[in-house]
DNA sequence: CAAAAAATCATGGAAAAAGGGGATAAAATT
DNA sequence: AATTTTATCCCCTTTTTCCATGATTTTTTG
């Protein structure tokens, strides 16, 4: 039987060229995409595909984010991570979410292939990049940051000081230097400068 | 005669997406792609395409750069910028560079089409969510710095005080702090953190 | 429910940045 | 040659961040 395809992105272009590259492969059954989380959830209602392309970049609600979501719902489809980046921390994430790989878009017709065919046997797929990419960098490892410091950090970055904060919050200012200094400690940075740099860098902001 | 269309863009799946979406089109001649910014140019100087789809996002030599170079050298070529932003920044820099458009990739094809069709004519074309951004952020405009205020914003942004940078760059720290307040008063930002957020978002570290 | 994590608040001191003034010399531009 | 920009330097004051250390309350989680 075929496997069910079903693609999650935003870029008109780059669901055209997956189904490009998969229209002529058999053993492969498209069955639809979504150009945004919302619809995405609203097909799998109704239907059942076996392995999910997601672009991680989603207008609102970000493919990490519904990575999450969809293998909590339907924890037996498969989902492949796709994006433009590289980059460590996205695919961390995404595969803590519960992706089976990740696919960069350069990626060819054959790795495309090959990854939907590895992650229908349970197993992980990583593209050739991707893969050297977490080799690479061996602190893939992203801070993890509560509510709390989130808010903070954005509050920081938009130029805001202790007190600013503070009064926009309803807390003391000095717990907010607390934050600030939890965040200080959690991105091994050594002032808000390189902070907000990194956070930027993470997609954290 | 056909509209000669070339594409550069390191996503493959772009790439067969564009193709996917021009391949059935009368009128417009698909000549080729490249997936960086020197086998583009390799390819003019053998072929002379009309219209060039370029990826603002190439490996090595941006497209904003590569843009630059193909319209001093090729002027008759007209250029359509691609990307998956709508940023102001993006947008700007590459019509400030020669590009006669400049198109999403969640663009329809329609879109598309009448984005080279448009160009062709000699005139602007963008996308509607590119003319959007344009007209929703009047202040479009970056900064422009001194090669010193990047040195010095750079560092800024490792983490690096005004004394550790008087240090590496041999200058006194009062002029650093001069680069800083200078920096500070170009972006109109309030503080360092603010600072690094918005070089960061006009992709300038 | 007990333990762990998160959020809250505080004090005091040192370091750095922000904001306000100026000033001079070299380089680039007109 | 004259003007503008860039890069360099200085002082003083206030504000803010950074660092060390500690503690209480609420929330989450095993």
């Amino acid at each position: 039987m075929a496997i069910k395809i079903f693609i999650v992105d935003d870029h008109y272009m780059v669901i055209e060229g997956i189904r490009s590259l998969l229209q002529n492969e058999k053993g492969i059954e498209w069955t639809g995409h979504a150009t945004n989380a919302d619809s995405c959830l609203a097909f799998l209602q109704q239907h059942q595909p076996d392995v999910i392309l997601m672009d991680i970049n989603l207008p609102g609600k970000s493919g990490i984010d519904l990575c999450k979501e969809v293998k909590e719902k339907y924890p037996s489809v498969f989902i492949i991570g796709l994006s433009t980046f590289n980059q460590q921390s996205f695919i961390h994430r995404m595969m803590d979410n519960g992706a089976s790989g990740y696919v960069l878009k350069n990626a060819s017709q054959e790795e495309l292939i090959e990854g939907i065919e590895t992650v229908m046997k349970g197993k992980t797929y990583l593209s050739i990049e991707a893969a050297q990419s977490l080799q690479k960098n061996t602190d893939g490892s992203i801070p993890v940051l509560t509510r709390r410091e989130k808010e903070v950090l954005e509050l920081i970055a938009e130029g805001m000081t202790n007190n600013e904060i503070a009064g926009k919050l309803f807390i003391s200012s000095t717990t907010v230097d607390t934050h600030r200094k939890n965040l200080l400690a959690k991105f091994d940075a050594k002032n808000t400068a390189s902070l907000v740099k990194m956070a930027m860098q993470l997609q954290l902001l």
